[in-house]
DNA sequence: CCCCCCCC
């Protein structure tokens, strides 16, 4: 082993000895005994991205589509849950993503088989710091650095900044950790209470935020629902440390704010524009805005439901320039028919399209819709 | 981890 000791001790700042000696290994049987020790352990020094005079780690605005194999320090922003696959020779594959991030920027980590499975055994979590090596590929989504077989992927010490910066609405997705966004406060719901599996009570509240991407609902747990009642419509909203998920309620991608998020106010001027859709252009099965005047007026019905529950509802017509839509109003909203004159101008925010009567197609106004009248 | 898409 001598001749790998040379080498191992210019890079033992970025790997144990142990793990080394077992890279060196195994390169040896992966050239089928065809090179020594000290070349294989050379190979692998070079498959880690450490050079031999040991300094190792890149930064991440440095690592660029021929920068070969590299080694970086870095904190996980975000993890993406694994895929797997068959080859065309048909054994089966695995892959899963990172996004990690250092003081220069952030960069999409692609690991494959064992090291995607390091995923699914915890061995990596948002926040945590790594050591990673691998060879960089221009992926789908621009550089990346993938991780097989010859890479590692290790735990650190290190203290890691990341580059603080805000993300757009529409570049959140599902997965995503470690999320900043700012955007203005469309609408906030009142607190529910519910019983955890623990027996436990908890609270839970949602805002909607919007920037000029588009818009976005959070949702705040317990101790953060209080911060709500300081927060009005309008208002510049900032999100620190939100993660996303798809919620298994209508598949919408949502800020969830645990723990270790923050959501506050700021003075940061944030352009909102409401997306209006020609109510022509309206299919069921999604959520619309729109905006126009009020074609037809309806009475409020009281109706019990299945679960014998009393509820109230009544419809409205809404018509803009390109047809005319029928709006059933539920509950609170159901009152604003009292407000309502032919040729109101009116909007109605995220209401839910459906076939309804008559398989005509109409909005439901339910207690995620904003209703705007002479706006 | 929780939730309207219900009426005639």
């Amino acid at each position: 082993m001598s001749g790998i000791d040379e080498i191992y001790s210019k890079l033992s700042k970025s790997i144990s000895k142990e793990e080394f000696v077992e890279k060196v290994n195994e390169k040896v049987e992966q050239m089928g005994g065809l090179c020594d020790e000290k070349t294989a352990a050379m190979l692998v020094a070079h498959d880690l991205g450490l050079n031999e005079t040991g300094s190792s780690s890149q930064k991440i605005v440095d690592i660029k589509s021929d920068s070969g194999n590299v080694n970086l320090i870095a904190k996980v922003l975000s993890v993406f849950p694994i895929r797997e696959f068959t080859r065309g020779d048909g054994t089966f594959g695995k892959v899963g993503n990172l996004l990690v991030a250092d003081e220069t920027g952030s960069i999409r980590i692609t690991l494959w088989d064992d090291k995607a499975d390091l995923i699914n055994q915890g061995f990596i979590e948002i926040s945590q710091n790594l050591q990673i090596s691998g060879y960089v590929k221009e992926g789908y989504s621009g550089v990346e650095v993938n991780v097989g077989n010859n890479g590692m992927i290790a735990h650190t010490d290190e203290d890691i900044q990341v580059k603080n910066s805000s993300v757009k609405i529409s570049e959140i997705k599902d997965g995503m950790g470690n999320i900043n966004v700012i955007g203005r406060l469309l609408d906030i719901s009142d607190t529910r209470t519910f019983n955890k599996k623990d027996g436990s009570k908890g609270r839970v509240g949602n805002i909607t935020i919007g920037d000029d991407t588009g818009k976005i609902r959070i949702t705040l747990w317990d101790d953060k629902t209080d911060k709500m009642t300081e927060l009005h419509p309008g208002d510049a909203v900032e999100v620190i440390n939100g993660y996303a998920r798809e919620n298994n309620f209508n598949q919408q991608v949502e800020i969830q704010i645990g723990n270790h998020g923050i959501v506050k106010k700021t003075e940061t001027s944030v352009k909102y524009q409401e997306n209006f859709t020609p109510i022509s252009d309206i299919v069921p099965g999604e959520s619309y805005s729109i905006q126009g005047s009020v074609s037809g007026l309806g009475e409020i019905r009281e109706f019990n439901r299945d679960d014998g529950t009393v509820n109230m509802v009544s419809n409205i017509y809404v018509s803009d320039d390109t047809g005319r839509i029928r709006v059933a109003m539920w509950a609170d909203h159901a009152l604003l028919v009292d407000e309502l004159d032919i040729d109101t101008p009116i909007q109605i925010i995220d209401a839910y399209a459906k076939s309804g009567f008559n398989e005509d197609i109409e909005l439901s106004a339910g207690n995620r819709t904003r209703i705007i009248i002479n706006p």
